[in-house]
Parts: C-alpha cells; structure tokens; sequence
DNA sequence: TACGAACACTTGTCTATACATGTTTACCGG
DNA sequence: CCGGTAAACATGTATAGACAAGTGTTCGTA
C-alpha cells in the first residue's frame, strides 16, 4: 500500500467513531491497546490519534485516555464555499435567483482582490439565495474570465455553481474570507427586503487555486435575522479563524 | 524547565519568523542542522516542526525543506478569546475603559445563554474597548457570580480579564462565538462614536469551563471601520467556523 | 548542447526503548 | 467510614537508528 499506516489508523479509527462504535464521550483504546491490536508501534499509533486531536474529533489529557468529543466541529470545505451544499446539510431548502450574469470589467476591488489589472474583464454574477424561500443573501461574484466563461455554458440556478466548477475541473482549493458589516444600499435592501440602510452582516471571499492564483472575488451580505456565523474554539486547538483589522489584503 | 523541549524550539524558530531573520519564502534549517544546533534528537526537531505546520507557519513537502509561509493564518486560543493579546500581537496598542462593573439579576439573554433561573445574579462587565487610543468595540459581559466575584478584586482596566481569571485557577476551555450584524443603539453610538442605526458587527459569546458548565456571557459591538474578522480554509483541512442559523443555540 | 543516469541530500515513515508525569484504583491504618 | 499513601496504568517527552521516497545536482555520454 501506498498510504501510510497512520493515515490509515486514523481513518480505521475515524470510521469507529463515526459508525457509532465509539460513541461521543467515550474513551477510546488505549495507545497499548491500539499497538496490539495494530501490530503498529506505539510512534506510529500516537501519529495517528494526533491526526485526530487536530481535527478536533478527539481530546484527552496526560494520564487520561483520549476522548471521543462532542461536536463535529467545522465542516469541510465545501460546505463552507457553497451556500447550496451548507443550507442541504442544514436540512434548510436552498433556492436561487440569478439577478445578472455578465462579461464586464472588473470593479476596483474585484480587480485589486484579483490582481489584475484595473479595467480587466471578469464575470460578474449577481444571485439572490433564499432559504425556504425566503429570501437571506446577496451575493456578488467575480470570476476571472477563464473560469467565468463556463457559467455561460449552465443554468446557474439549477445547481451549485461549486459543484459544476470543481466538476469542470477548476480547483478550488484555497479561500479567505472577510466578515464585517455595512448598511443595506437601495439594492440590497430591495432584493432582501429589508429596510435602506439596515445592518447587514457581509462576507466578502476570495478563492484561489492550489498555486495561489485568485479565481473568485465575492461581496456576500447576508440579513442578520436570518444567517450568523459561530465560531468553536477550544483551548490548544487553535482556530483557523482571526479577528482582523478592516483591510481584506494581501494572501490568499 | 517544566516546558517541553519541543515547544520551546518551537518558539524559537517562530521568534526567528517574526525577527525576519527566516523571512517569508525561505527555507527553514534543514532537520538535520536543527538537530546539531540544538542538541536534540531528531524526532523533537520534527515535534517542533510539526507545530508550526500546524500553524499554517510554515509548509513542505518531502525532500525538500520547510518554506516559510504567507501568511500566520489562525492564532492561538487565548488570542481569539482576549482583546488585550490580539492587539499586541497584531502590534497595536489596546486601550479600556471600564464603564460599569456591577452585580445584578442576570439579562434575560444571559441567563437563557449562562443556564441559570432568570433572575439570578451574575457580574456584569461594560467596557469599551481602544485600539491606538481610537474606540473600536463596546463590551458586555455577563459573568457567573463564582467568577465575576474575583473582578471585583482587581483592576479591569490595567491588564486583561482573562489572563487574570486564568490566573486565579478558572479554566475557561472552550468558547463559542456567533456573529452576526446589529444596529447600534443611543449607548452604543455614544460610546463608539457612530451615527444611531449605523451597522456594528457583533460577536456573541459563551465560554464554558472544561466540563462544559458556562462561565461567561458576553455581547462584543465592533465598529465594522476597524475591525473584521477573517477566516483561512483550505480544502481537505477543515475549518472551525460554520455558518449557522441566527439561533445562538445549545452546546458549548 | 542536450539528455539521462547516478549520487548526495532532505524529509517522510516506522520501530524500539526509556523515563517523566498525571490519573485512577486499591489497600491499609486511624 | 474516612483519608492518605502506594502501586498500577495512562499518556507525554525524548533518544537512536533504519529504511523509503522525493528533489536537486553533477557528470558523463550521445
């Protein structure tokens, strides 16, 4: 086999939790255990439920035997990226409207979050999400023209437009995200119906490639009745969330 | 030293990080001059290493040598939880004022969030926050009275609640934070220096102790001019943060 | 010059062992 | 019955050595 045997202890052991063989709360198996059983030795299986502890499936402390913990805390990727998939998993109805899908040049931000340069064309996509049909997020988006050019080729409200990018083999890989509020312009407070000027609880994004290239620029703003964010964080597992002062800049 | 060999090369290469000593892009001493330099075995090298990965500080592959990364994407607990030692870090001079400190019938919110009978009596802590003597964030925190008496011992504005709480033996865990937008209210305005109604980000928090029993409640205002709140994720490494329905909710 | 094989170097994986330190349990004396 | 101590047990830390696998360079040959 080409996986590591660690890796493939922490699956061994990730499958147990999950079928429910190891419940929330319950200790798991000993390391002495676990080297037995494994015919591993003791580095390896601590490798392996080291990979656990980091994604916070686990903790324990000396002397004490790891211990399955409670929430699956954080989802992966995609379910972060995609509205769609979040509202599915969240047993919500996710419904889409696209206002506006257009080949344009970029914006000052889209084309500073994208670096290129300023006039450049992207494309430029203004969709109204709703959850049980009622409406909750506005998004707009900036594709780079390489890959924005396939949203023309798709009925962008069918589907997740994640889905069919990583589908027609973009990668998706990285994404930063920016949490901060504004006041509803006559636009949004239309399309959301809220009042002009009432707070909204924005996101902006940018993803890139594995390479670090930026793909997408978006502006999400978000009714603050209907969405929040939670944050879980836990004493030596740190977060991968930051507190940051109002300037999206540099990175990806 | 009763601190590990391990953290302590961890600090020493993250010292050398930030020094600019190992600027961004450069490649880390290999493992094999860490282990002379340092003394230690290879496999505390490698622990040390580990750390940092796991701080997205630095990335690597096989055969070749660790690369110092972009950006210090996540921090650790305590700065998530503490004002006081993110704006250190971040390089910024934090500043308080304590409006109002004071024990009294917990807020409807806070007792729901604190799991006590409405009425009960807990610490409420009023504070405005600076950055560089300049008003960014109004907070206002609930504390059971077990941990909110030990306030009444100090002074809040000369050093950080929670590296004095943590002093005195409360082991404040995990925490939870929602965030959400609101408009700001006459004592809001007043004190972050905004038009009424203008939008604020706001965090919601729970802290809990390790056994899970709430310790703080808390409702932080920041003006969305200065401070945002970002999130790195990467696919295939999870992130703590999840989008969530405006329903502060249950656990911890 | 261009290509390719051999080689040195670096990190990844794994084993084995020893001791330190915190937790739980069991026992024994008061 | 209570309380304190000691032993068993668990994980944390550290060392040393061996081999696997990927990367880069060097050198020789076509």
């Amino acid at each position: 086999m080409s996986v590591p045997m660690h890796v493939q202890l922490a699956d061994l052991l990730r499958g147990r939790i999950h079928e429910g063989d190891l419940p929330v709360g319950a200790p798991l198996p000993t390391e002495a255990a676990l080297v037995k059983e494994s015919g591993s030795s003791r580095g390896t299986v601590r490798q392996a439920i080291a990979t656990l502890r980091n994604e916070g499936l686990v903790s324990g402390g000396q002397g004490r035997p790891s211990v399955v913990r409670a929430a699956p805390i954080g989802q992966p990727f995609e379910t972060f990226l995609s509205f769609t998939a979040w509202a599915l998993q969240s047993g919500r109805l996710p419904g889409q409207k696209t206002i506006e899908i257009s080949r344009r040049a970029a914006s000052p931000a889209a084309a500073e979050a994208l670096g290129l340069a300023s006039g450049s064309a992207v494309v430029d996509v203004l969709r109204l999400r709703f959850l049980d049909d009622e409406p909750v997020m506005l998004e707009r988006s900036s594709f780079v023209e390489r890959v924005g050019r396939l949203l023309f080729d798709t009925d962008p409200d069918g589907h997740s437009i994640y889905a069919y990018l990583i589908e027609r083999g973009v990668d998706l890989h990285d994404a930063r995200h920016t949490i901060d509020a504004v006041g509803a312009d006559a636009v949004d407070a239309r399309l959301l119906q809220v009042d002009d000027g009432s707070p909204l609880l924005r996101e902006r994004r940018r993803a890139c490639a594995r390479d670090g290239e930026p793909l997408e620029y978006a502006d999400d703003r978000y009714r603050p009745d209907r969405v929040a964010f939670t944050i879980d964080n836990h004493r030596a597992a740190r977060p991968s969330v930051v507190r940051a002062l109002s300037d999206p800049g540099r990175s990806c």
